[in-house]
DNA sequence: GTAGCCTAGTAAGTAAGCTGACTATTTTGG
DNA sequence: CCAAAATAGTCAGCTTACTTACTAGGCTAC
């Protein structure tokens, strides 16, 4: 094991979210999804109807990648696509029954990644926080 | 802004570590580094003459990855590569004056993406320390 | 000493991210 | 009302990471 101790701050964050994700990884790919995919699916459960770019601002990939992603989820028919009757350039993402579905199981996994990794000791959640509400996205 | 104190910790990670992911690239780029780039570099330059397979290791990405990444940067003239004369399989990287200087300015770019986007509280230092070694990496 | 296994590194193919440039709409301002 | 600017989404091209599979060299044990 390096000299973790010295390392700066920013690599550890980095180092522990990756670890986490590939925690992930290991565990989404029975089910054939990725973790942005995830996040993805949750966000469209929980806002309903919404447009790509928005998805993409959510999930924090440019709308470039968004497109694809939401490609491959619609293939699999987890998503549906619509277009936006109120806005000809846009489209409305929903999710499916099938998404839903998909979407528990990974929930079921999720105390298995944070368990398998750390405890959650609430003092980091509030940091973490702090972090991403300092960082200027909306 | 979502309702973010829903997130699970794991998202938070996530997320708060792709913000400084993001931060440092922008400030690497016109360097022509990126972020796995420097880690390697940092790992070179701190542990002296080293196998890929080690720097591999140490910055967390697999051996296939870290041979391309390696070519790349020798061809820029920030590492060289040597062959390992005790074991005809292996390799020594080793950093060049090039390398070093580079590293250096990089050094200096450390306290600006800490300072955007986080404070730095030492707290938070201690809880990624104990996720990184909870995980079963050596 | 040689057969079998382990280790170091690479190659090929795929996935998924980014930037830059483009089209099609909608909104805004004179 | 119409020209200019803004917005939604996509396409093309590049980069880089991953998985799987391979070669070359070294190690071990009979």
């Amino acid at each position: 094991m390096p000299d973790m101790d010295r390392w700066p701050t920013s690599r550890l964050l980095s180092t522990a979210a990756r670890l986490v994700e590939l925690a992930w990884n290991d565990k989404l790919r029975p089910l054939g999804l990725t973790y942005p995919a995830v996040l993805t699916l949750e966000t469209v459960a929980t806002s309903g109807p919404i447009a790509p770019g928005k998805l993409a601002q959510s999930v924090r990939v440019q709308a470039q990648t968004m497109g694809p992603l939401l490609t491959r989820l619609e293939s699999r028919g987890f998503i549906h696509r619509q277009p936006n009757r109120f806005d000809r350039r846009g489209q409305l993402i929903s999710i499916t029954d099938l998404g839903l579905a998909l979407l528990e199981q990974s929930h079921d996994l999720e105390s298995t990644v944070l368990s398998a990794i750390m405890t959650d000791s609430g003092n980091l959640r509030e940091e973490l926080l702090a972090i991403v509400r300092h960082s200027n996205f909306s």
